[in-house]
DNA sequence: TCCGTTTTTGCAACCGGTTGCAAAAAGCTA
DNA sequence: TAGCTTTTTGCAACCGGTTGCAAAAACGGA
């Protein structure tokens, strides 16, 4: 059904050779050719196969956006991001929901079969080998949210969460807290364990300091707040670090369920600092993730890897910073 | 570098077509033909590739899914319910961000080019010509969560949002409310405007009862926080019917920043009930679009066009139903 | 074992483009 | 206008598969 390069050609009274190249930028065409070849073009409504092109110029400008987080806000953020700033440099996102996949091996074998240009991984809970069997597959990819490393193994873009750990137990410190405690997120995400080592390291310093460790079953509203329901009955800690933002609201609405409240009661402090927390009425004290410079950096990134494969890897490491909001105490002056 | 169809045909020694044979479907084939090609195969790692067999067959089981709605965390459940609706079937979702692109033209060439199998417009605020460029562009195209109609010219999947207009119209009417607002979402998508309509038609049949009505700039947070800070500077209704969730809890916000209460001195019902409506600290009274169906019909319905592509279109109204929660004071026994 | 059927296989053309190469055209200089 | 250089054009092969068709192989019955 689509007009093909031949009728335009035929129409055109020209050579294929010639259609093709007045649809290629930097090939020789004169003005009077092109011309001619446009007029045909546009009174068939032509415009070039690009996975036929694809076949010779080995390029697809497909994209495998992968990501298993369909149930965090934030990722919708993500999602906007990436898909906006590919478009704008003519690449397509080929988006693959892991959810429930635990294996790398059917996604590899599926974005080959489309002969995707790279692949981004969007994810702080997909497990490295996800990325390596990419790369293994000779397909360039970044992490995205990944894990950060001072020897990374493929090009991963993200916070060092380690750091994010011990600032989040600094800002408990800054309260005079005397009892806190970590609520993570899924304990094998290397996003919790990381945050988690942080947070822990930091708290070393501070051996009159009672320390709580708890993980939720996911960063999700639910495992937040079913978590902290659980705590609540024990003896609850006087400041929580906890997993994500998504996280911490749940651990909010069960703070309020038993009738407690936050600051007073108990402080909280999230990290990702989605739209969300900025809404009036959640306001929660929290870290910046910078996922814009992150997105932007990794879409750079993804870029420069499709002119130079075998680029080196290397790990873009975005600094963190607190956003003071209404879940924490204010800060003695 | 990735294998070919003739070196795997060289390595087990047969002809090439043999070796397409074996990884079509339906094809014929011997048994001792095949296990000898998949041998060769397996041992130099052969998968074919999708794209260059898209150039003969005419398929390339790439679907795309274009939308506008970023901002809106339902929309983060439409994603992944497509995502993996699709991918249960083969097909793959290119995601296209319509944010921005109030033509349709560059999509429409776009999708062309990547000779998608067809299209699904998933979104409530994208005027109706989008889908029907798509339609005129050839490429089958379900337009989901689009404006019901009983002569549809192209395929819908959706709730009947007038009559959502007139439940809500009902809920508040129920609570015995005399002055009653409709806070929409913005005025030129259509569901707006037939829950507009749906909500004033009700409303004729209770002349006593004061109607306001006002429209926010977006299904947004911030959008209804500021439309609805703006209204309470007034002399606020009783009850409001809003856009939707998330422009819900925008309003809420507001309420609550004029140390007012929901429901004691306001009432709300907003419309979509996601999964954050549910959570206890929002806890919104809504009415409820059942989004899991409506999806996995348009794929049920795109999977049906891929083999009769001129079928007849049909508009497919999924019943909303109230949830009652707690921004909406308890129905008198 | 022979012959007619049915199944399996390979050939070659094709899908919609791109591209190296050589011939043709255009441009430039004298 | 001849002769040389540069640019433009078309030919034909190729990218990685699929498929109609006819030849070859396997099967079945007598």
């Amino acid at each position: 059904m689509p007009v093909t390069l031949k009728e335009v050609a035929e129409r055109a009274g020209v050579s294929r050779s010639a259609v093709s190249r007045t649809f290629t930028d930097g090939a020789s065409v004169s003005e009077k050719m092109r011309s001619k070849v446009e007029k045909a073009a546009r009174e068939l409504g032509y415009s070039p196969n690009a996975l036929a092109s694809s076949l010779t110029t080995g390029r697809t400008k497909l994209i495998g956006l992968v990501s298993n987080n369909f149930h965090n806000p934030i990722f919708l953020e993500v999602f906007d991001l990436f898909t906006r700033g590919l478009q704008e440099r003519g690449l397509r996102p080929l988006l693959v929901n892991l959810t429930e996949e635990r294996d790398p091996e059917n996604s590899v074998r599926m974005l080959r079969q489309y002969s995707v240009d790279g692949v981004v991984v969007a994810s702080s809970t997909l497990p490295p080998e996800f990325a390596l069997a990419f790369r293994d597959a000779g397909v360039p990819v970044v992490h995205s949210f990944g894990r950060a490393s001072s020897s990374p193994k493929v090009h991963v873009v993200g916070i060092d969460n380690v750091e994010t750990g011990r600032m989040a137990a600094r800002a408990l410190m800054a309260r005079g807290y005397k009892h806190v405690a970590f609520l993570g997120g899924p304990r094998d995400a290397t996003s919790t364990q990381d945050r988690h080592k942080g947070f822990v390291e930091e708290m070393a310093l501070h051996p009159d300091v009672r320390l709580t460790e708890s993980f939720a079953k996911a960063y999700s509203h639910e495992a937040g707040r079913k978590e902290m329901l659980r705590l609540l009955d024990d003896q609850p800690a006087e400041g929580y670090f906890c997993g994500d933002d998504v996280l911490s609201i749940g651990v909010l609405s069960a703070i309020k369920d038993k009738g407690l409240s936050c600051p007073d009661d108990i402080g909280i402090i999230g990290l990702n600092d989605m739209e969300m927390s900025r809404w009036e009425n959640i306001d929660l004290t929290t870290i910046h993730q910078p996922i814009k410079q992150i997105v932007n950096s990794s879409i750079e990134l993804m870029v420069a890897m499709l002119d130079e494969p075998d680029r080196y890897p290397e790990a873009r490491i975005f600094p963190c910073s607190v956003v003071e909001r209404g879940t924490l105490p204010e800060l003695p002056a």
